[in-house]
RNA sequence: GUCCCCAUCGUCUAGAGGCCUAGGACAUCGCCCUUUCACGGCGACAACACGGGUUCGAAUCCCGUUGGGGACGCCA
């Protein structure tokens, strides 16, 4: 049987690193099987869910490079792929339940329920369903919700693919609600007869659900149908060791992106938050993860966002890719007529995208810093005579020249002509940051050639 | 509170009873490379939560404690 699996994002804004870490174990382990991976999207919520964020969590996940065998724009044989479109799947098997005395109309208010609830609680009982509904069964049309009865043989377990043996007794369950009085099914009635239909193998989802899983196997024992596999991943954490949420600061893949991120690095980085490579490695490609992936690796301890490392990591990327590549990312915020040139000078000091503006800043900007006349008329001089260094050859026989003209050497030679030149105390070596700005005063009006800047020095 | 999950350097992790004097990576700190900054290289610091078992032998298996997290909803 090929393995069929599901990334079922609720649609209430932006892919969070969570969920897109859900949706890469997914996507690793459907391509590492030559499986599908399918996108359900999860809007029984009317209330949170919009198809605008909808669009943005697709956006997200095909900026990461995660697409998609089937989904809600796609299409697919079990089309459609939004719970909100499925009312008539849920309502045939909400029926089928209630026909088979599974599922019972329940006519209790909110009101009644909730004081139900605190008086347990005061009394020191589990918050359960009291079974009013249950014990003294009705069929009439006064606004019901349906619930599911837990059965005397309503103990689980599952064989987890990453947390192994989990066992639940039917006391920890009270018989829960699957259709609202509205008539809306509850999520989790929806995903068991969605993954049922959609010929789900395998559920690999956050570890916020497992305890969900408990009622889900009830209702595929109660419907007949075979249960998938279940691999429950681990949270990932915030630095205070709390699931990682907005008050712990960027945590949307769209928010990353911003900051410079590349997909490629987001991905490699979120795989290794739960997963280790069989090798050892941290920096390595798509295709490996492919190759290489398992749930057998999979950690079942949750795992801190570690904001460093990933920057680090991104660090990585950007320093072996060609200028050419990172070009075209950097090129719709920044574009400038040398920015090759330019990014392959200073991308080894760079982690982020947007640090280039910064990084490049000494080719588009300059105030005349203080400098020693004398040296700079010197290096004026040389600079009309021989006109500026254009690469490594000119760089060091203008060097060379200098020793001789200005009388100085060692760091009394080079401070002062990266000062002159440059108008900053550090940066990229100067036997590419001057050939750099020689080349980008001829292709960019707004950039100061050497000479133009040491003539500026001297006030002329 | 009840149920469930988890527990190796600050962080991500390797570790399937002897290969462990516990390995790698990030971060931190040194040194080297570099007449700057960065990159890179080398090195240092740094962990098996605790207590009981099982075993000739336990980071690894079992039990308990502690700690952390999650779920207990007509949210997903």
């Amino acid at each position: 049987m090929s393995v069929r699996v599901r990334f079922a994002p609720s649609p209430t804004g932006h892919l969070h690193v969570g969920g897109a870490r859900t949706a890469i174990f997914n996507w690793l382990f459907a391509k590492h099987h030559g499986g599908t991976f399918i996108i359900r999207v999860e809007d029984t919520d009317q209330a949170r869910s919009t198809r605008e964020s909808e669009q943005m969590v697709l956006d997200d996940l095909r900026w990461l490079g995660i697409l998609w065998d089937e989904g809600p724009d796609t299409g697919g044989p079990h089309a459609p792929y939004r719970q909100s479109e499925r009312r008539d799947q849920y309502n045939a098997a909400a029926a089928a339940l209630v026909e088979n005395g599974v599922a019972y109309r329940c006519y209790c208010s909110e009101e009644e329920l909730e004081a139900k609830r605190k008086q347990a609680e005061a009394d020191g009982r589990p918050p359960h369903y009291d079974l009013t509904c249950w014990k003294d069964r009705r069929n009439d049309d006064a606004p019901h919700a349906i619930r599911f009865h837990v059965p005397e043989d309503g103990d689980v377990t599952i064989d987890d693919l990453i947390r192994g043996e989990v066992t639940w007794r039917k006391e920890s369950l009270g018989d829960f609600i699957i259709v609202r009085s509205d008539g809306s099914p509850v999520y989790n009635f929806c995903v068991v007869v969605d993954d049922h239909d959609m010929e789900i193998t395998h559920v690999i989802r956050a570890e916020e659900h497992l305890t969900n899983t408990h009622r889900q196997v009830l209702i595929y024992r109660a419907m007949g149908w075979d249960v998938p596999q279940f691999a429950h991943v681990s949270l990932i954490l915030g630095q205070d060791r709390t699931k990682l949420s907005k008050r712990h600061g960027a945590t949307s893949v769209s928010a990353y992106a911003e900051e410079g991120y590349l997909p490629d690095a987001m991905l490699n980085y979120l795989t290794l938050l739960g997963w280790s490579s069989p090798d050892g490695l941290d920096v390595f490609s798509r295709q490996y993860a492919i190759e290489h992936f398992s749930l057998d690796r999979v950690n079942s301890a949750p795992a801190v966002f570690d904001p460093q490392k990933f920057e680090w990591l991104n660090g990585q990327y950007i320093h072996t890719m060609s200028a050419a590549d990172l070009a075209a990312f950097v090129r719709p915020s920044f574009d400038v007529p040398w920015l090759e040139e330019g990014i392959d000078v200073v991308k080894t000091s760079v982690h982020r995208l947007t640090e280039f503006p910064g990084a490049l800043k000494f080719v588009l900007e300059y105030a005349p810093p203080d400098v020693d006349r004398a040296f700079a008329g010197k290096l004026a001089e040389d600079l009309r005579a021989n006109g500026a260094p254009s690469g490594e050859a000119s760089y060091k026989a203008m060097v060379e020249r200098l020793k001789t003209s200005t009388g100085a050497k060692g760091k009394a030679l080079f401070m002062p002509l990266r000062l002159a030149i440059t108008g900053l105390e550090h940066g990229p070596e100067l036997v590419r940051s001057i050939p750099l700005i020689e080349h980008a005063s001829k292709v960019d009006g707004r950039v100061l050639s050497p000479l133009a800047r040491v003539e500026l020095i001297l006030g002329r």
